[in-house]
DNA sequence: TCCGTGGTACTA
DNA sequence: AAACTAGTACCACGGA
């Protein structure tokens, strides 16, 4: 059963139950507030547990569903769905991939409002109460727009694909609500103790903490400065010339090279600033909210597919302050990342066995070594890389040939995605996810090399861009295989958590509500994710479920490689660890 | 004072 | 000094 959620020209939110064909199977109903939605969803999950929700957009909907104490299982996100149909090589002969641009694709590039200052005080802010009219909504729209996605995936050349692909980009739609809702458990009290740690007590507002004040006067001793500032790169570059130092930049990977005093009291300086201006007191203060960090997923924020993040940095959560994520009394996390994910989905894409089978039961860099491919599992992992990069030069460069003699299957498939972006044609994800074309610029730059008058700087530049491109589809297929890999992931585990029973007894006793910042709301005693980063999962659960929930984590990586791949033998090894702080895994 | 750009550094 | 993929976000700086 489909139930289609959208808006009557009142406003009012409204449903219609359809069949798996799109042809409607009951009337329109009209829901008066968020409230009798919300229990209509309750209901109609109950009666239809497979019931699939399909709207415009899932950060829109969902929200208000969580807030009223409802969660559902699965959805059919408009927006996500229509980026990848409108792209897809799979669906190109489609009535949607020809249809001009419209509001359906405006969407996807609509501003989402959320920020540090909203989401102190509303967390659950809602993208279409802004004043502005949102076209998408509407409930007739949305059924037509729901019809062509369903026309473009039957008369593509790979329906079962897409189909997949698109039930697991918008399970992530549903994640990336739910993680932003419960928030990631945070200390702001271990924060502060790394901080202080780290530079001492903090200072007033616009002073520099002890330990930075002191390295500053160190670093204008060795420079003989009295009046450098150096948070200005331009200034300390000077300033570093004037004591001979010849440098380029300032950057650490520059510095680290050069003998003079102040070069250690300078890059210790460098590494405090960054971690006080990135995530320092202020940071703490704008983002951690009751004990929750709560950034803004974009599920398909990158064209490969992997999300994006707005507020709060939380693709950069740097290492030093992982010991700040904590779970809740009686609660664990369970911290879970994929061992090389991209040289194993590279294996799988282009079927070469033996390099699946280098990666069998064990580190896949380490079996390439033990092969005899190469010298060390350092070399294994850099050739790998440098091939999914496009690396020609250094050490990669040198190690490619014997990649390619010992792989040639899956170093042709990267090679082949290479050339096809040289070209300017787009690659595709084994799923259907399919890359962008370059820019009108781009083909403006290789007509103008390929004229009879060329000269050698336009056909130089040509081959860059040429190269360029070919590196961003070269990697394209890979990593956006490798996000399908992780949204299948992490919806296969979502189902298995949903089904888990709640891990505190709070629910039977009804009014007994345990305290903290889970009472009340749908993760009440229930293990849910709270964290996505790649290739890279954290749950926060009750302690007593923690080892059930690790070992779902790992059946639901089992699942992903089945879904994706089928009976073709490639591991997804996990490395897990159930902790009280995301600092202490690996 | 506001806004765009360059430089830098953190993540997978 | 660039490079070998994808991102976010800070600061300083200079021009409107």
């Amino acid at each position: 059963m489909h139930f289609v959620v959208g808006r009557l020209s009142s406003g009012a939110a409204a449903t219609q139950a359809f069949d798996a064909d799109g042809a409607a199977v009951g009337d329109l109903i009209r829901h008066a507030d968020d409230a009798a939605l919300a229990g209509f969803v309750r209901h109609s999950s109950v009666v239809s547990p497979a019931a699939r929700w399909v709207w415009d957009d899932t950060a829109r909907w969902y929200p208000r569903l969580l807030r009223h104490g409802v969660r559902v299982a699965r959805c059919h996100d408009l927006r996500l769905a229509h980026a990848i149909l409108r792209l897809s090589t799979l669906a190109a002969s489609s009535a949607l991939a020809k249809s001009p641009h419209g509001v359906w694709d405006a969407a996807a590039e609509v501003e989402r409002p959320p920020t540090a200052h909203t989401t102190l005080f509303d967390v659950d802010v809602d993208p279409a109460d802004d004043g502005a009219d949102v076209p998408t909504d509407d409930v007739d729209e949305t059924v037509a727009e729901w019809r062509r996605h369903l026309d473009a995936v039957r008369g593509s050349s790979a329906p079962g694909r897409l189909r997949l692909l698109l039930a697991a980009e918008s399970a992530g739609a549903l994640i990336a609500v739910e993680m932003r809702a419960a928030g990631l458990p945070w200390s702001v009290d271990r924060h502060d103790a790394v901080l202080t740690e780290a530079v001492g007590p903090r200072p007033p507002v616009g002073a520099r903490p002890a330990r930075m004040h002191d390295l500053v006067l160190a670093i204008r001793a060795a420079l003989d400065d009295s009046t450098l500032n150096p948070d200005s790169p331009q200034e300390l570059l000077r300033s570093l010339r004037r004591s001979g130092i010849n440098a380029s930049s300032t950057s650490q990977w520059e510095l680290r090279e050069i003998e003079h005093p102040v070069i250690e009291p300078l890059l210790e300086y460098k590494k405090l600033a960054r971690l006080l201006s990135a995530n320092g007191w202020s940071w703490m203060e704008a983002w951690i909210v009751d004990g929750r960090f709560r950034p803004d997923y974009v599920p398909g924020g990158a064209a490969t597919g992997r999300w994006a993040t707005n507020g709060g940095g939380a693709l950069q959560l740097p290492k030093q302050v992982r010991s700040a994520v904590r779970a809740d009394p009686g609660w664990k996390l369970v911290v879970a990342d994929a061992a090389q994910l991209e040289p194993r989905i590279l294996a799988a894409l282009s079927a070469d066995t033996a390099m699946a089978a280098a990666g069998r039961g064990t580190d896949l860099y380490a079996g390439i070594q033990a092969t005899g491919v190469v010298e060390t599992r350092a070399h294994a992992k850099v050739a790998m890389l440098g091939a999914m990069y496009g690396a020609t030069t250094g050490e990669s460069g040198r190690l490619l040939p014997r990649l390619a003699r010992a792989y040639p299957r899956a170093i042709a498939l990267v090679e082949d995605a290479a050339r096809t972006g040289e070209r300017g044609e787009s690659v595709t994800s084994w799923l259907g996810r399919s890359s962008p074309l370059p820019p009108p610029s781009w083909f403006d730059v290789q007509s103008l090399a390929s004229a009879p008058d060329a000269s050698e700087s336009d056909e130089r530049r040509a081959r860059s861009s040429a190269r360029e491109w070919g590196r961003f589809t070269r990697n394209f297929v890979v990593q956006s295989t490798a996000a399908e890999w992780a949204l299948c992931w992490m919806a296969e585990l979502r189902t298995a958590l949903m089904a888990l029973p709640t891990g505190t007894d709070s629910d039977s006793h009804g009014a007994q509500a345990s305290p903290g910042p889970l009472a009340g709301t749908v993760f009440d005693g229930r293990p849910h994710q709270v964290f996505f980063l790649h290739d890279e999962i954290v749950v926060h659960t009750p302690a007593p479920l923690a080892d059930a929930v690790a070992e779902q984590v790992r059946l639901a990586a089992e699942s992903a490689g089945r879904l994706l791949f089928g009976a073709f033998p490639v591991d997804f090894p996990l490395g897990a660890a159930v902790v009280d702080d995301y600092a202490e895994a690996k």
